[in-house]
DNA sequence: TTGAAAGCGCTAACAC
DNA sequence: GTGTTAGCGCTTTCAA
């Protein structure tokens, strides 16, 4: 391992001046109309020597680190933000970009603090799941022209880059799905929260509810109670509502919690209650019975998500887009009426 | 948003000279015998004005990003990952450290190929779960005293920082457990791999196979194969020796693909055959029956790991050490001869 | 077409 | 105790 070059120690080597090399390097050869010949040499011999420009120094000088930073609700939880994270990555490090990562967990302040401790240390762009009240930190980002795009769950009041899914229209679709396979009381049950993914999944299931007329029984748990005790809310909330024949998890977590709800009240899924759950994962897929779920498009919102933002980070393209895709109803056995 | 104040700023505005300000913000008021006074003026000031120094120029400066790279399998496979992840990232951040991510695929030319992208661009730590063959890249590391955490599973040939779990001792004890639960015929299925980890788990199969004068079934997968090819390698083994009684998966994803070719031959938990698998994950928790793991205690290894490397970046602590810790058997519904 | 030089914001050796 | 100043490695304006 030979000391780092520099940009100066090829101008030198090649007795060419340290502006003809950060030219060249910068891709700036032929608007600078350098010859093809000396362009040709000097990137032969720093790829030979296998020189890396200074980032800090580069960074110093034009402003700009080539991080994004990725801030979900909780890396670990909720296994889409992983995924996101993961399918993000590659195509980030091929354009020459860093992704640090945060959690939130969800909490307004937390999510402020470390907006706080991100800006000002040079932070290019940002992917956030938004908890909400933090629309005034996300607009000052965006005035300082830092490219933000949300992901998961939109702030209205913001005019924002968007990533997220039909969350209204993909759960009508999973209760009339409940419908049409006969179940009569089917019962929603979602955490306390006006994020608009939640607001608008719950929208969806009052709209087939309102559609078809039938009676809606609607659960709001606690996002910040231990799971044993929302476990137990959910089990109560069931068994005081004995005629409820189906019933909807708002998201993954709260489907595992249902599934231990409904297993501690020795209940029979789909013959004593149908179940659905949005968010795929192994536990539904492998569950006995397997659970019918409303699947996010992981990969394709990824693509998008890191194309809006390395476009708006190469200013390909400054505007404004709202991206919605449709999620997919699996259906499985959970969700059907026994014919045994 | 007032425009980004420098060190010049603050000293200029209080008058005083910017390496004085520098000394303050750098706590070495003391060591330079700045005075009480200006000092808690100029801390008070910083704070009013919420200045905070420019990283790059810091870094350009000291050679230091304060950038800590967690370089995993796959961030989104294995929860491990996204718990260690989630863990480290708070106190990280408390230290005035960032953390990026990247994920090797567990491929040797994938984490050099990475390791070769991030060196140079001043990363100032690395914690790694190193696929095999990359020793050199590491020493390389370590050669230019760039602080290296191994996480997972070990590179013996170097002397380097490792934070893992007693592999050996913890499988030993599992199949020990089905051994004194009357399985007979006891499998072992693994991936074909010569990281620590995996070798160890094999070792203390066969050590406890041995201990015990029993036969050994060992079936190792090929971890580049597809999903669906593994789940129909294991039904393929467990159906053509139909004596086994009971099978130990020696990571959680195997765990996972088990299940599904158990159930894809119809057998019963434990009736037919019993169950134990490495690393617990909500699968197994609900799964009918619960399933039995070995557990790693990821708080605890996470807790190692970011000490470990926040140590060696401070230079409080510059020794190697390799730190082991138990893993905890717990027992569940799929290990025991059910007595119904 | 190429080169000289200023300066991004900071640290720290050195001077006083 | 505090100030002056020389760079860290790069980009980019301006001059040649």
């Amino acid at each position: 391992m030979s000391k780092k070059l520099s940009i100066r120690d090829i101008g030198k080597e090649l007795g060419i001046s340290i502006t003809t090399v950060s030219f060249i390097l910068n891709g700036k050869a032929r608007e600078k109309r350098i010859s093809e010949a000396l362009t040709e040499k000097v990137l032969k011999f720093v790829e030979e020597v296998n020189f890396k420009p200074n980032m800090m120094a580069q960074g110093l000088r034009t402003g700009k680190s080539k991080i994004i930073c990725l801030m979900v609700e909780d890396i670990s939880n909720n296994l889409l933000f992983a995924q996101v994270a993961r399918l993000i990555e590659e195509e980030a490090h091929s354009k020459g970009y860093r992704i640090i990562y945060c959690s939130t967990d969800n909490k307004t302040e937390k999510a402020i603090e470390l907006i706080r401790l991100f800006r000002d240390r040079s932070i290019d762009g940002y992917i956030i799941t938004p908890p909400e009240g933090i629309e005034n930190e996300i607009q000052s980002l965006i005035n300082e022209e830092i490219p933000v795009v949300l992901i998961d769950r939109n702030l209205p009041k913001l005019k924002c880059n968007y990533v997220g899914i039909e969350n209204l229209n993909s759960t009508s679709q999973a209760i009339n799905h409940l419908i049409s396979n006969g179940f009569k009381n089917i019962a929603f049950v979602t955490i306390n929260s006006d994020q608009t993914q939640m607001a608008d999944r719950l929208a969806g299931y009052e709209k087939a509810i309102a559609d078809s007329g039938i009676k809606s029984f609607v659960k709001k748990l606690n996002f910040y109670y231990t799971p044993e005790n929302n476990v137990s809310e959910i089990a109560s909330f069931l068994s005081t509502n004995k005629e409820i024949d189906a019933v909807f998890f708002s998201t993954n977590y709260i489907g595992v919690w249902g599934l231990q709800a409904i297993k501690s009240l020795k209940l029979n899924i789909p013959a004593d209650i149908a179940v659905v759950s949005f968010d795929d994962q192994d536990l539904f897929k492998f569950y006995s019975p397997s659970i019918t779920v409303v699947a996010q498009p992981v990969p394709e919102l990824s693509t998008h998500i890191i194309r809006l933002m390395l476009n708006a980070l190469q200013e390909k393209d400054t505007d404004i887009h709202e991206i919605i895709l449709p999620a997919q109803l699996i259906i499985r056995e959970s969700s059907t009426k026994t014919v045994y």
